[in-house]
Order: C-alpha cells, then sequence, then structure tokens
DNA sequence: TATGAATGAGCCTTCATTCAT
DNA sequence: CATGAATGAAGGCTCATTCAT
C-alpha cells in the first residue's frame, strides 16, 4: 500500500496531477481494503478510508458514489476481477486432475488465502446477510463464478475417467470448506487468541485434499 | 431459557410481581439472544431487546448497566456459565477416554451447536476484533475454560496411557477446527446459500475425531 | 405559537411530563408550520425546527419519522385534516347558492388565506415539481378534497337552477384563481417588495367572486 | 438562446476558437436559464449547467464568479436588459394609451409570459425571500424598471386625458396582477395537474385588461 | 420498580468554490 | 483560456444511554 518511488513524480511535474488521477482509485482502493478487512464493512468509516487514501471525504465520492459502490470495486478489484485469468489458467493446465485440484488450492491460498482478500471473504461471511444487496452482489460476482471455477476442475477429472463423483456439488462444498476454515481460523481464532501458533495453512490444505482426493479418484 | 413449571406463579398474587420481577431479566437474556444471533452485536437495538421481552428501554437498562454487559450476561448464561457443569459431568466419565472425546464432542452438538448458543460464536468470530472488551471478556469465560476442558480430557487419556500426543495445543485445535467450521457453516454458508442441502453435523463429527483418534491413539 | 399560560404546570408537577409528552407533536407542529413558511420545504432543517420547539433533533425524530413525514403532519394539521369539517358546515348552509359561494371564500380568507397555512399553498406551488412525493399527497390530501368540496358548492347551485355551468371545472379553476393570486401577492410580491402598500384581500375576494357570479348565474 | 447561423464559425479555423470563446457566455446563460426555470435557483447544480453547455465546472466559475452572479447574468440577459429597448418602443407607439395598454400586455405574454422567461419571476417569487441579495437585485433590475414602464404608459394616458386614475400604483398593480397569475399558473398549477385544460392565456389577458380599462377610462 | 421522553455524538452524502496543471 | 481534482461545511437520520416521573 506504500508509494513506491516513481520518477514520474519527480521529473516531469506536469504529469504529476494526472498521475494522481490514475492513482487515486487505486489509492482508495487500497486504503478500502485495509480499512474493511480491520474493521468490517458497517465500521468502516468513508472518511476514514479516505484519510488513509490521504484525502477529503469529498474526494472519495469523486471516485465512487456511495459506500457500497466502494466496497463491491474492493471486492471486483481484489476477487470478481480474477475470475478470468483463473479459468484460462485452468485450461493450459498440463497434469492430471489431482494435480490440478491441489495446484488450484495452493494458488488459492497463494493468491487470496493469505492476501487481504481472503479478510473479504471473512466480511461477507460476518456482514453478509446484514446487508442483502452486498450479499446478492458477493453471491453472483464471487460465489458463483467460484463454484464454477471448482466445478469445472472437478468435471475435467470426471470427463477424463479420473474422478468418480456421485454428487458434484458435495464435493464442491468439500473444498471449499478447508478454505472457509483457513479464513475463519486466520480472522477470527487468531485475531480472539493471538498468542496461539496458528495452523501451518500449505500442510493443512496439502492434508485436506490428500484426503478429499482419496474419496474421489477411480480406484484401479 | 424456557419458563419451567412454577408453582408461586399460581397460589398467590402477591408473589406473582415479585416473580415476574425475578424472570425478568431471564426474558431479556432470551430476547437477547435471539436478536444477537439474528443481527450480530452491533446492528441489534437494545429497543428491539427490550420490546422483544415486552418491556420498555429503561428497564432493560435497570437490570443490565449497558448493552456490553447485556452480551455479556448472554454469553455467561448460555455458555460460560456451564463449564463447572461440564467439568463435573467429566470427573464421573466411566468409558474409555477415545470414547470420551466421542462423547464431548457430541455433546457439544447437543447443547450448543445446534442450539442458538452456537451463534455466539458466530457473533465473536465476525465482530470480536472490533470490540476489545468483549473479545477479552469471552477469551476469559469461554475460550480458556473450553480449551481447559478440552486439555483435561486429553491429558486424562495421557494419564491413562491411552493416548500420545507430542503437542497437547495442535490436538486441542484439532478438536476445536470442525465446531468452528460446523457454526461458521450453519451461519454463514448455509444462510448465504440457503439452497445448498447442508452437511449432516453428526455424522460429519463422528467422521472428525476418529480421523483424529487415530492419529492420537496409542498403537499397541 | 408562544405557550400560553397552563395551570398544570404550575399546580401539579407531576404532571409536567405527561403533558409535554401531549403537547409535544403540537409544538413541533408550530414550529415546523412557522419555518417551512418562512423558509421553503427544502431550506428548512429540521435542527432548527427542532430547537424552535425548544428539543434536540433526537426528539422530534421521536414523533415524526422523517422531514416529509413532518411536513406531511403539518399539511394534515392545518388543512388536510378540515375538510371533513368544512363539507358538514356546507350541507347546513341556509341562503342561496351565490351566498354559499361568498360565504366559502370569505371562509377561506379567513381560516387559511390570512393564516400562515396559506403559506403551505405557497410552499408546493414553489417545491411540489422538486418533491414528487410530497406533491403526491398534496394533491391527494389537498387539491383532489378542495376541488371536490368547490364542486359540491356549485353543484348545489346546479340543482336548485341557481346557476348555468356550462364546464364544472371551469368555473372550480374561477374560483381557485383569485385564492392563488392573493397567497401569492403575500408570500412573494409582498415579500419582495414590502414597502407597497397590500391588496385589501377581502374586497378583492368580493369583487372577483361577484364577477363570477355575474357569468354563472341563470339570468331570469 | 438560438444560436443563429454564423459564419465565422465556417471560414476560418483561427477565428473559430475565439467564436467559441464570445458564444461561451450566451451558452452558459442558455444552459443555465433551462436549469434554473426547471429546477429552481437552489436546486441547480452551476455543475450541470456546464455539463449541459459543454464545459468544464472551472469554465463557468471564469465567466461567473458565483452561482448567484450567473443568475443575475440570466435575469439581465433575458428580463433586466431589455427594458431599454422596451421603453423605445413605447415612445414610438401612434394609438390610443388603451390600446397600448393591451398592446403592452400582449407583447408581454409573447416574449415573457410564453417563454422561458417567465420562469424567472417564478423562481423570484418561489425563492426570492430566501435569497435576500437576488431579490434586491431583482426588485433594482426588474421590479422597478417594469413598475415605470408600466407608470409611462398609465401617465400617457393622464396626460392625454384618456384615463382618470385615482392611484396610479394602484393600477399598476392591477395590470401586473393577471401576469402573475398567468406566470403561476403555467409553472405551478400546470405543473401539479397537468391533466386540466390550461387557461387560454392570450384570451384572458384580454378580458382582464378590458375589465380594467373599463374602470380606468374616461367616461364621455 | 418501571417507564419512555429526551439527548447528542456520529455517519453518509452533497455541492459551491478553489487552484494546480 | 480551460480543465477537473480536491475541498469541507452542512444536513438528514440513528441509537445507546440518562433521568424525571
Amino acid at each position: 500500500m506504500s508509494t513506491p518511488f516513481d520518477p514520474l513524480s519527480i521529473c516531469c511535474p506536469t504529469a504529476r496531477r494526472s498521475r494522481r488521477k490514475e492513482a487515486r482509485p487505486g489509492e482508495l482502493l487500497s486504503a478500502a481494503l485495509d480499512l474493511f478487512v480491520e474493521k468490517g464493512y458497517a465500521a468502516t468509516r468513508v472518511e476514514e478510508v479516505a484519510a488513509r487514501a490521504g484525502v477529503s471525504k469529498g474526494t472519495l465520492f469523486l471516485y465512487f458514489p456511495s459506500k457500497e459502490a466502494l466496497f463491491q470495486a474492493v471486492v471486483r478489484d481484489n476477487i470478481a476481477g480474477r475470475f478470468a485469468e483463473w479459468n484460462a489458467e485452468l485450461d493450459d493446465f498440463p497434469g492430471t486432475s489431482a494435480e490440478l485440484v491441489h495446484h488450484a488450492m495452493r494458488q488459492w491460498w497463494e493468491r487470496i488465502g493469505q492476501t487481504q482478500a481472503a479478510g473479504i471473504t471473512k466480511i461477507m461471511m460476518s456482514e453478509g446477510p446484514l446487508f442483502p444487496e452486498l450479499a446478492a452482489f458477493y453471491q453472483n460476482e464471487v460465489i458463483a463464478p467460484g463454484h464454477a471455477l471448482l466445478r469445472r476442475i472437478l468435471q475435467r477429472g470426471l470427463d477424463r475417467g479420473e474422478f468418480h463423483l456421485p454428487n458434484l456439488d458435495w464435493a464442491v462444498y468439500s473444498l471449499i470448506a478447508p478454505m472457509i476454515f483457513l479464513v475463519m481460523w486466520r480472522y477470527s481464532m487468531a485475531a480472539c487468541c493471538p498468542s496461539e501458533r496458528a495452523i501451518d495453512p500449505l500442510p493443512f490444505i496439502e492434508t485436506q485434499v490428500n484426503l478429499l482426493l482419496m474419496g474421489m479418484q477411480v480406484r484401479r
């Protein structure tokens, strides 16, 4: 979230303002992500987001028409907008479907689970029911594409004769469960009892996925 | 929260009012539990709690000096205050330690997991970090005694030579993990995607505990 | 709008609070009428209304859920709520229909035109188009009943063979026109050019009505 | 407000920009008139005026130092600035004074009453009291010259022995009254009850003026 | 003991005006 | 000249808590 060294900001003062203009949404999004993750949706004040981005309250509303829109932009920026890329990566995967499941889970941890983006998941689980419009947005932009992505992965295994899945939906939830657990652990238990040594996430995922695959793979 | 048969409420009208007085806190506590679980801590209005308990806002503050104190009383009434009883039950358990672990987890589901009390866990995970005083209270009154209880159970297995546990804390977390998962599933995933068929909790617990015991029990 | 001498406020301090409670809505309505008439709807701040009624901002919202509702209550209190009474008075009028028209217009001046209630008319003409919900409310609660009332008066003349009216609606507008003019004169012209001697309203009404009746009455 | 054919805008590109520059105020004034009339003074946002004129908000403030100044310029452009011309026309009128009164009223309808300029009158009646500086400006630049103009017309009748007027001011108001009524009708009643068939303005004026002249003309 | 009227700090959002580029 | 990013004061509304009755 820091502002890295940027030669433009030194050499060409003329470009400063326009650069700023381009950078603003990103700075606001970044500040908003920080604060939403730290305090949740309801408890985050737009004025504080603006202050952290180094602008006034009014400026924030220049870029986002409402607090809700700001949150949605944060969700898009950090999760929803990336499904296209992830789906594409899926097509090019060379290995077995079991390897693909492992790969996908590890990727999730690296790109979402261990980043602040995971905090968004926590927010939606915590406050979603209180903000129906946000919940609907999240359902459409994150949950639905996410489920579709996992279903595609499992379908690949089915199509190649690698998996045997009596219930595809159930299998999807089995993959989601450890992700949810890790997120809640990180943001809730770890936040409550910071003294405790946390679960080591990667081995945890490895173990869980192995267990699941044991039940999903076709026995030969 | 149920109102058990009380002879006083029949025999003498003078005792009625005092009965009422004694019942007040319980009615408030019950209403508060309902609403806290439904809306979370911050989004629950004390006025609504009072209204649901059939009293005025002022009366609530007669029994509980603040919203925070009300929540703490709810926590005590539903979870914290029961550890003494649970610890006592533990002493009398006749079977093996493996059976005790199974028993304890089933009991948790019946007395907490499947009741509204589980909602308190969800609230603390969702909003705990925002209300440090509440988090500290919960840590002292629930988490610490809960861990101690689980540790006692496992220690029993160690003392009797039934378990082999290189890391007691880690084993405790392994038992907590499925409980947290079930709670979050119930209050977040199930709340978001109500169409989905839920996990069957008792078999899920059974399976998880068996898996854990497999690694904890002394091989003979 | 002043608080007249009230023996209750001296002799029985116990009754003070409850009296206050009953008086509040009236005091707020009165303060609101003053300010709405003085500044218009948009420019009136609820906080100022509350202050003028001697209470805090929050108290106002105890009695009226929104600024809009407050305004509607003012309209009902001062105009809309009185049509029942006015309609009843109409039934008992003993004289000719021409006399009734004169009487109705004089009554309007005394009960609306010369009171602050006329300011509401000015507000609706000035700001109605900007607040569609208010305009709709006013249309239903004031304009429609008002037109109906005038139509009943004219219909009485038709039924008794006193009037000859090719177009009833047109005749209604002819009666409304001088009322509107007087209101605008009072609140706008007179407000702009206070130095000018105002029109004398009663003679003006008399003249206008005579002119209209000249065209409406059946020649014999 | 229309943009008439202008050869400069075709022949030379260098002149284009300067033409543009000269046209700017007019385009802004035109956009401002539209929006002020549509929404009133307070509810019109300068940004929207600028947008409708096709320039940026900053540019508007280059030509008009404030919203108030913009409104004043609109008033001058559409009403105040034309009194010189109207006064001149008056001197050349060949007919009787009664004809002149009729002529003046018809001219008012054609040049003000039926154009958007009448909206300015409505604005001043609606919002004048809220913006004292605007009201003072309007008083000086429109009301005073307007009254003077009407007074000159009536004075002509007196000087020529055509009229008999015990009270000149009162006669002036008699002429203003129907204009005000028509404006309010157009912008308020017609806006509220669009279904109603409107008054036909020219015959209305004719009738009113005839009535007034009846009382003003010297009987022979 | 019980009531509920009253409070006031706090939050999201708007918009005229400024000024660096 | 022209731009449009930035400001910040202001306003409608909420709600935990107090206190006179």
